[in-house]
DNA sequence: CTCGCTGTTGCAAGAAGTTGCAACAAGAAT
DNA sequence: ATTCTTGTTGCAACTTCTTGCAACAGCGAG
C-alpha cells in the first residue's frame, strides 16, 4: 500500500498552526521536539508512520530527538487526541494525524491491499451504535481485516 | 474488563484435538511448542492473552518454551487464520482463537470499558462490504475504539 | 521399525520500545 | 527582562521483540 499525502511534500503553515493550537489548549508545552514531530505528521496529513520512520524524518533534517521522547511524545498528542494509532494486521503500528476522513480501509490479511470506503457507507452503522448504546466512534479512520475479493477468490480454488 | 472463558479453567479434549487437526492440514507440524502454546488457548477460548502472558503460563505448568518459538509460532498459528491478533486501544497486542463469536467490541479509549454487541447488528454492514467489494470480513472479532456513553457525556460538562 | 528430509527450535546477538531520574527550558507571574 | 514553577527531555539501564543459524525432531517413505 502506498498513501501520499501532500503531493508537495510540504507541510501547509495553517495545518501546523492548528496542531500547535491544540497542543496548548490542551496545556501541553511546545517544546523543539514536538514541533518536529507535529512537522512530520503534517507534512504527510494522509500518511502513516511508523514511530522508528518519525525519527528517521527527523534526524534527516535537522536536529534528532532521543527515542524515549518520540514515544512518550506520540503517546501524549494520542492522549489529547490530536493523533491515534492504526494497526494495518500485525507489525508496528502507525501514527496518523486525527481527521474527519471520508474513508475507512478495508485491509486484506493475504496480500495487504487496503480498500478506501467511503464513510457515508459505514456511518449507518455508526450512528446505530451511537443510538443504541451510547457509544461514540472515535476516529474513523480505523483498519477494518479481512481477505480481499482475489484472495478471497484463490482460497476457493485451493479448497477445491 | 474481564473475559473469562472455561469457567472450570480446563480445556476439552475436543477442542485442542481440533486445533491440532487443523494444524496438521495446513502443512505444519505439531511440536511440543505448539501443543503447549494451543493448550493454553484453549483454556482460555473466550480470552485475550498477550505473548508474555502466554509464555509465563507455559512456564508455571511445565516445560518453559523460548520467547522466540513463541513469537513465531504465534504468527505462523495466526496465518493460518487458527488464532487472530486484537490490538484493545494501544498496549501489546492480545491473541485469541478465531472463533465465529456471536459479539463484537466497543472499546471506550478513555475509560477501557469494553461492550459487547451482538454480531447480528453489524452483520449488515458486513455483508454489504462483500457484496459492494467482495471483501470478506474475517474474525468477526474486532474492537471498535470510541467512548462510552459516561465518557462521552463528562467530555460535554468539561467543555462547557 | 528405521531412515532421511526439512520444517522447527533454542541460543545468541541485535533492534525496538519502556522506565526512572537529574538537568533543562516553556511560559506564567512579577 | 528576570525569576520561578513544573512539565519535558536526554541519558542510561532494562525489558520486549526480531533475526540468523546450527542442531534437532516430526512424520512420511521404505
Amino acid at each position: 500500500m502506498t498513501i501520499v499525502g501532500n503531493p508537495m511534500g510540504q507541510s501547509t503553515p495553517e495545518l501546523e498552526d492548528a496542531i500547535h493550537e491544540k497542543i496548548r489548549a490542551a496545556g501541553l508545552r511546545l517544546t523543539m521536539p514536538r514541533r518536529a514531530i507535529c512537522a512530520v505528521l503534517a507534512v504527510n496529513d494522509e500518511g502513516f508512520l511508523t514511530t522508528q520512520e518519525i525519527l528517521g524524518r527527523i534526524g534527516e533534517q535537522g536536529v534528532p530527538i532521543d527515542p524515549s521522547t518520540a514515544y512518550r511524545t506520540l503517546d501524549d498528542l494520542a492522549k489529547i487526541g490530536l493523533i491515534h494509532l492504526v494497526h494495518l494486521g500485525s507489525s508496528p503500528g502507525r501514527w496518523h494525524l486525527t481527521v474527519e476522513h471520508d474513508h475507512q480501509h478495508l485491509v486484506c490479511e493475504i496480500c495487504g491491499k487496503t480498500t478506501l470506503v467511503p464513510t457515508a457507507e459505514i456511518q449507518p452503522m455508526f450512528d446505530q451504535l451511537r443510538e443504541r448504546y451510547g457509544f461514540q466512534t472515535r476516529h474513523h479512520h480505523f483498519a477494518i481485516m479481512g481477505h480481499c475479493e482475489t484472495c478471497s477468490e484463490s482460497e476457493e480454488h485451493d479448497h477445491a
